[in-house]
DNA sequence: CATGAATGAGCTTTCATTCAT
DNA sequence: CATGAATGAAAGCTCATTCAT
């Protein structure tokens, strides 16, 4: 989906017709790849790295088996790239996150919130749940993601923690070397929704509420 | 190979009888099955299931790679029962823990413990791991593991909340319906020990110490 | 058709039935590999190494194609050993030669008419065509080759060569440095037959007479 | 890659007109064709016909892939024409040879010179090799090879061997029978050279001197 | 019951050939 | 003419499963 923006834009001045009669060699190619990369995704996501058959991300993306060897080494290096390209505009929009203003509760609440949105529950989250899966065989996955997204996360979350302790927001002052308590249910959820959704929803909004409270104390107005 | 001579030397004896001797074929048949859970759990955890060969099970169990059929029908039922099989005696042990007594906080800070010391870091935390990469691919796991042990566990932890809200050590009503939020700290470890324990360790005790203090309050006296 | 022979004595007991009944288990598969190597040797010869498919050396041998790989590492091994397999006995019926009675040159006419019989416009001819077309891509089998044949060979046609000029039957004394010199023709007509004999066939013979002449003397008498 | 910066240039003036300016298109194309020819010998010579891949040959020659199929009409076209197009002038060499003055045996070792300079341990001499090699799978290139190499070669050598007998500088009359004896070493020595040169290199010069020493009889004086 | 040799479908990867640019 | 991205048939190799011993 991420990617698909991206061919959708180079795409639109030929909305009106039928036939899509390329622009530039260049963009084509990226296009294949774009299609590939997302094309590959979904049956990761579907099937995990090792049941997944280049034949069928093929197929799904369009292009010949012949194709994917043209912009990815191996199945292997396409599994680690493909984590890397889908990982870097979600860590890019994080970076140009809006200046910390607001109460703290109200920064996390509106992260939260875009979390709920774009992750829970989304193709997104289904990511997540690879990684956590397959990160043990793929080492140069986990470090990546621990790298780009883990310890970035860990150490924006405790910049805020902080910050929620010096205005007194927050009581709990130990939390800051925890910052992954604060996250924990968002990750419980994700992978709630990807197991157990169909047996028990999870209403994951009200979830992260109820944490947030916890944590800041309860609201009196909503 | 092993097995074989001892097996060998089993045989002898009921060869002019019928009946068996020292320990009897059941026994064996048992032992030879026990050998068979415990050697793919290790190869499913390290490669996950599609990427584990019977091969490598079969040798490790220290049998012949058909005898891996005498006792389950193929490698998904295998699979699928050995997580049966290894999930079942640790439900049982909950099922027989001793009746509440003491504080809330007491009991749970108990319960955390024994996790600490028998799930995250070990291979049972693995098989959590496995279970949450492999569930997609197989309901019949992820359907097992909710109906024996998430709902168990969700309605333990919701009654014990609900007991710690009556007695007034919890001050957070609506966490009786989030049990997720009290163990979602507690998973969170068994995944991070699997995946960036090599890159930042975390000390998990400690980290629930601080969750429980933010339920509960800070403790007076330690 | 060097290894059958071993194959075809283990089968003489049933040669009077139709149902090969098979004997005990190693037998069949050194027969099974015996087959491969045959089968190996035939598809290697007709279209060299790269060209050959592991699919029609196993319809050949009439195995499956995972039958080659409990024999053979992959196809590079398979051509190598199939090398030795096939050399090995030729070597030790070389090195079991009848002691060296009589003339030098009614000794290497004897040589050289075992020579025409057994290499010259035969299978184990059209070896020797593979190796010296295969050898520079496999450097372990042209060590092989020139370690246990034609180093071997060398030395022992440089010392008949020694006592032939000891003995007056040869007047070129620097002929010894030169082995090479005396089998040269011998060579050039296994190639020859290779190569040209459909469009010039070579009296191979009748040609090494004349070299033996030319080295040793014309004959008085026939 | 270099050659394209050439090509670009040379096209440059000719975008305003129509003439070709400098080196015109034929000379081009065949400037092209020769280093295609060049890189094809390489590569056949170093991996064989069929381990030879046209992105090599490619990219060796400075074209791009498709650049060679405007020249040949597959693989195997091109192998052949390659062996033509590179004997092709051998053969017309040696139909210039000086008229044969001076004794045989200075001619022939004239010529022995002349093939120890530029065929034994050349390219010239792989080509030999790769002859030997891949003739039996193309009859066209063994044929073609026959017709211009080595039936023509046959000849010239009878007849000089005939001039040798008439003149008395050769006893061995059946020799001219068989002129594939005098040349056996100087092949063998082709062949050596490629393959066991490492472990025992082979002084061809001084073996071919042997050689006609003992045709023509040891000379009185160097 | 237990074995492990044998099977062959299926998978990844390569590469000659084509053709739109 | 020249290019090189794209194709897809084909090849090497693996491994779950079977079954004669």
């Amino acid at each position: 989906m991420t990617n698909r923006s991206t061919k959708a834009a180079s795409r639109k001045p030929e909305a009106d017709g039928e036939a899509p009669p390329a622009s530039n060699r260049a963009t084509r190619a990226a296009e294949r790849r774009a299609a590939i990369v997302e094309a590959a995704m979904e049956e990761f996501i579907v099937r995990g790295f090792a049941a997944t058959r280049l034949d069928d991300i093929a197929k799904r993306a369009g292009v010949a088996k012949g194709t994917i060897y043209l912009h990815f080494k191996d199945k292997e290096s396409m599994f680690e790239e493909l984590v890397r390209t889908v990982i870097v505009p979600v860590v890019a929009r994080l970076n140009a996150l809006p200046p910390p203003t607001g109460s703290v509760r109200d920064l996390i609440e509106t992260f939260a919130g875009n979390f709920l949105k774009e992750v829970i529950g989304t193709r997104r989250g289904d990511l997540v749940r690879l990684i956590v899966a397959e990160g043990p065989r793929f080492p140069a996955v986990a470090d990546f993601y621990y790298r780009e997204v883990v310890s970035r996360g860990m150490a924006g979350m405790r910049a805020l923690i902080e910050l929620g302790i010096a205005r007194g927001e927050i009581r709990e002052r130990d939390l800051a070397h925890y910052p992954q308590i604060l996250v924990a249910p968002a990750m419980i959820a994700v992978i709630w929704q990807s197991l157990f959704a169909r047996h028990a929803p999870l209403d994951a909004q009200d979830m992260l509420r109820v944490h947030l409270d916890l944590i800041f104390g309860e609201r009196r107005t909503t």
